[in-house]
DNA sequence: CTGTTAGCGCTTTCAC
DNA sequence: GTGAAAGCGCTAACAG
């Protein structure tokens, strides 16, 4: 096995002791510049590549930060995923990742593994099937922020999005499109973004003396088509859908698509995320849109400030971020 | 700060070593069952959680591997990350990502910190725009496997897509729909599959006498549209338009049908990857296409055999993945 | 069956 | 200015 240069192999190679070395490659102002220069140097020349492993034995912090997500293939946490660690990078911390495929016993698992791993702080993207996860954070006293969704029983440091706005935002835009009966294809109302947008929509529906119509169906891949194929014959006496992502409004364009619809002129379609500001999508969705760059990096800076301050952080944040209206081709 | 629990001071609460308790954690057959069930009991009690950097510095084995892609935006990247990651769990390894923007120069340092956190072994999608990363990582003498592009001129492990015979494939289907004149929009052709995708494109006309229409572009978003647009006049004389990849392929068809065609209709569109079997889109495209999920368990298993084997790998491996043709509703 | 000891590579007192 | 020594938490060789 290929042995790696330590701080001893070059304090041999310049004569000197290891603390020498170590404060050379540091840049201490103790030492003469000649010196580190010197150093430098061979150290350089040997090839020599930090062992982070024992700095961080060494200093207790690892400057990593476990992020973990639901599943990679979803725009959204993917693109969360990029600005996350595009950010972390800048701070001169690590993001390591993992996923839950939104199974609440892997969420468990990921937060012990971190934990074991000893990142100084933790993003999760929580799935909000229990409090396992986040009781284990609590009771660990490690610090991290819930991003994206929250508990209201627990108190935590949190990030999430304007929904219920949001809701009422695009739900606003439709009835402004001349949309009277809008089907809303909602997630589990478990899940507190579900449970926000659902009243954002009932609010604007309600000022308008509109009736509403919603279903809470799985986010998982196929379940929009699965319930679209079915009700396919009451389908026709709604003017919109609106549905709770983006990625189950992609799956409703294609199954409306095979189905035979026009969009909009057939149906309109509306949704949140606004995918589309981060990838090119074949088509661009209507919805109410959130800026997942912002959402990312107010995320570590909450975090970040949670680590530098070594008091058990008095006061929890809560960040709330804005979700504003995105017109795409399908109203 | 919080202090952790740690192994000694599980020792103290049972009244034994520290040996005693290590081993009792692994469940050394050494120990008798009375001892072991009560150390794991008081262990559990403690919410003790094994320090791994701890380990990994005893062991000098971290179990993480490092993925080094492009950028998560890219299904095509997110993809094999998250195939990537949930492989290597099931083996009980972390994937620790990064990403590299498509700039060199962050490559280098993405490679160097791996390196520095100890990863046992490294994947890498490169860039292919110079051989800095792969030159140290031979020069370390780590073990890695090159996903996706190769280099000719070195000796390395890698695992591509048969990208001659799927541009080869996916040409003699576009003739087979009566295409004469098919515009190929390629990706640089100092990116290895970019070179042989072409190749395959070309045989494919030749076998037919028709001429080939090839222009290089980048990957980058926005690039596709900004050549599409200026380009519409001649762009009418055309049957088909065959692309590098999925995204180029999402930014062409956004682009087409803002200039007012109809597809495939009007114009056939083709392109390679085949991301609709990893994410539901609005459209799919036809395309030569990939299982990822194969690719990246694919590389995985080769890189993990590369890090058993103490052995400086004598024989290198080359994984060639087929590419199979997929009908979508472009052509 | 269990404990003592050494040491992974690094940083950080504390001496000289 | 520089070095010796201790120790982060864990494992493994070696005793007993």
């Amino acid at each position: 096995m290929f042995k790696n240069v330590t701080l001893k192999d070059i304090a041999k190679e310049c004569g000197c002791s290891v603390t020498t070395v170590s404060r050379a490659l540091k840049d201490s102002d103790t030492l003469p510049q000649a010196t580190k220069d010197k150093i430098n140097q061979t150290a350089n020349a040997m090839g020599y590549i930090p062992n982070s492993v024992a700095t961080s034995m060494r200093t207790g912090s690892t400057r990593t930060i476990g992020v973990c997500v639901q599943d990679f293939r979803n725009p959204f946490y993917s693109s969360i995923a990029k600005y996350t660690e595009q950010y972390l990078r800048s701070k001169n911390y690590f993001a390591l990742f993992a996923t839950t495929n939104e199974e609440p016993e892997q969420e468990y698992n990921v937060i012990k593994s971190f934990l074991s791993k000893n990142v100084d702080g933790i993003l999760l993207l929580p799935i909000q099937h229990d409090t396992q996860a986040v009781d284990l954070l609590l009771e660990q006293k490690k610090p991290f922020v819930l991003v994206g969704r929250q508990f209201e029983q627990l108190n935590t440091n949190s990030l999430v999005t304007a929904d219920e706005e949001g809701g009422y935002l695009i739900t606003n835009y439709l009835i402004s499109k001349n949309a009277r009966k809008i089907l809303f294809l909602n997630a589990e109302e478990s899940i507190s973004s579900a449970k926000n947008r659902r009243a954002g929509y009932m609010r604007a529906l309600e000022e308008h003396g509109l009736e509403p119509f919603v279903f809470n169906l799985s986010m998982e891949y196929g379940k929009t088509r699965e319930f679209l194929i079915p009700f396919s014959a009451e389908l026709a006496q709604y003017d919109a859908i609106l549905v709770f992502c983006d990625i189950m409004g992609f799956e409703a364009y294609n199954t409306l698509l095979s189905m035979g619809y026009s969009i909009p002129q057939d149906m309109m379609l509306a949704s949140f995320d606004g995918l589309q500001q981060d990838i090119i999508l074949p088509i661009e969705l209507t919805c109410a849109a959130t800026d997942r760059k912002k959402m990312a990096e107010q995320a570590v800076d909450m975090l970040l400030e949670l680590i530098d301050h070594e008091q058990p952080s008095p006061n929890l944040q809560h960040i709330v971020i804005d979700q504003y209206l995105l017109e795409g081709n399908t109203t």
